[in-house]
Parts: structure tokens; sequence; C-alpha cells
DNA sequence: CCTTTTAGTTGGTAATACCCACTACTTTAG
DNA sequence: CTAAAGTAGTGGGTATTACCAACTAAAAGG
């Protein structure tokens, strides 16, 4: 690790890797990437949608598509503010809460191995670490 | 860290983080993250069409299209393999890797950020656990 | 009021990525 | 040696993703 890039190097392929798990288990559920995120962001708000549209980093465009074919699935439904009439609150329907659960005990399953290899003090170790990043 | 899961949702999170730094930088030269990855993976490689889109997680017929829009811009050469006449090398140009190289340094500057906040002694402990998983 | 801003949708376009079918070349069997 | 089976890559058709620009409707500010 002398290397000064190798850190992030290896972040970038790690991250690589975590994706095409997710991506896994999302197509095992004929769902996209994003949609597993948005499924994965719902399960605990109830953001309008240009606040959904932040979260994800897309165009409010792109969150509306996104969203009429997560309710044309019955996963998502939306409702209108009632104290603003223009903006429209998204949310779970029974369903997607369903599958949401489903899907984070899969991509637990799914993410598991990556850090099998690690003993329980460097699995803390890491977490910490990764957690410091995000702050 | 006591939740058993924390640790993998703490890389996902960072996964995803890592994914929109990597999309910023490909867009910043209108590329997609797909083929932010195609000249990653070219930079030391030459491989046939069918490696590729193993390397890529892809269809055959997904990285055909990739390869003829890298090719539309130069940045790509087809090669007609001499042992096998069905298959097909693929290649950087030199306009190519002059972009890879350009791309390298500015996805080590649009990621270091994300471990500025660690010290020198935990960004290489995190870059070994990292290592490790990769292996 | 009336203008400006904000929320969301729609339309148009390009790219992504799938599956399936197809051609062309190789390999294997009989 | 030839016929059958397999492999490499492409192309058609489709759905999704995601952008921008233009639009409607509602809210806020002057």
């Amino acid at each position: 690790m002398t290397e000064p890039d190798e850190v992030l190097d290896n972040l970038a392929q790690v991250s690589f890797v975590v994706m095409a798990r997710l991506s896994e288990v999302a197509a095992a559920h004929e769902l996209s990437l994003t949609q597993l995120r948005v499924l994965g962001i719902l399960r605990d708000r109830t953001p309008k949608m240009a606040e959904l549209a932040t979260h994800l980093g897309l165009d409010r465009s792109s969150v509306s598509g996104l969203v009429d074919r997560a309710v044309r699935r019955g996963l998502v439904s939306r409702e209108a503010s009632r104290d603003d009439g223009r903006s429209v609150r998204v949310s779970l329907t029974p369903a997607g809460f369903s599958l949401a659960a489903d899907l984070t005990a899969e991509v637990s399953r799914a993410m598991a191995p990556l850090t099998s290899g690690l003993g329980a003090a460097d699995r803390n170790r890491l977490g910490v670490l990764l957690g410091r990043m995000l702050a």
C-alpha cells in the first residue's frame, strides 16, 4: 500500500463489485438498480418528488417515469400534498414494503461474502472506517 | 458497530457515493459510467469482445453497441484476430489512451476527498482491508 | 392583482442493456 | 473428409434510463 492511489483503486473496484451484487439482487426481482434504490429510500422516508430526485442524484423528469413504473407495479403510490397543491408525496404500498423487506435481506445475503474473508475485528475496523467516510 | 449489517450498509452507501463521483467524471467527458469502465479495462488489456463482456458483466450484444460508439468517437479500435477468424480484439487508439490517462487523474482527484478525512494510518488500513476483499 | 418562482409532468432524443435470431468461422465426430 | 455441433460477434426488437426543454398548475411576492 505504498502507492498513493491504491486505496482509491481498491475502493473503486470494490464499489463495482458491490454494484454488481446489488444489480443481481435487483434483476432477480425484475428491478433496476435505481428502482432498488428507490425502495431503499422509501423504506424510511416519504419524500416529495423533488426530494427523491435529490436523493437519487437524478433529474426530476427522470424520477417521474421511475415512479410511474413503480406505481404501475403496485410498489409505490403518489399522494397529493394537502398543504401544497403542486407537490406529491411518494410512499411505499404494503406490497412495496414487503418487497423492500425481502430485498434488504437478500442484499445482506448477497453482500456478506465480500467481508467474510475478514475476521470479526477487521470487519469492525472496516465498518468504522467506512462510516467515517460518510460523515 | 454492534449491528451485524452496519458494515455492509456503510459499504453500500460508500459504493453509491463512489459511483456518483465516477459518473460525474465520466459525464464531464460525455461518457457513460460503462464507457469509463471500458477505457479503464482497455488501459492494460486487449481483450476479445466476449472477454470484455465478461469483465463488464454485460451481454455480448450490449458490448457490440458499446464498442461501436467508442469506435465512432475514435477512442477504440477493432482488429480481426489472426488465429481465429471469428474473434475481434478491442484496443485503445492513441486518443483513447490519452483520454484514459486524463480520466485516471480526474478520477483520483474526484475520489480523494472521500478518504481525506482519514489519517495516513487509517487510509492505509482501509486500503489493506479493501484489498483483502478483492482477493 | 400580476409577475415570478416552484412542483411536477410530458415529449423528444440518445444511450443502455436485454433476449433472440442470424451469419460466419471452428472444432469435433463419425 | 464431411456433417454436426459449438463459439464469436452482430443486428433487430423492446423496455428502461436519463437528459433537456417546454409546458401546466399552484404558490409566493411585490
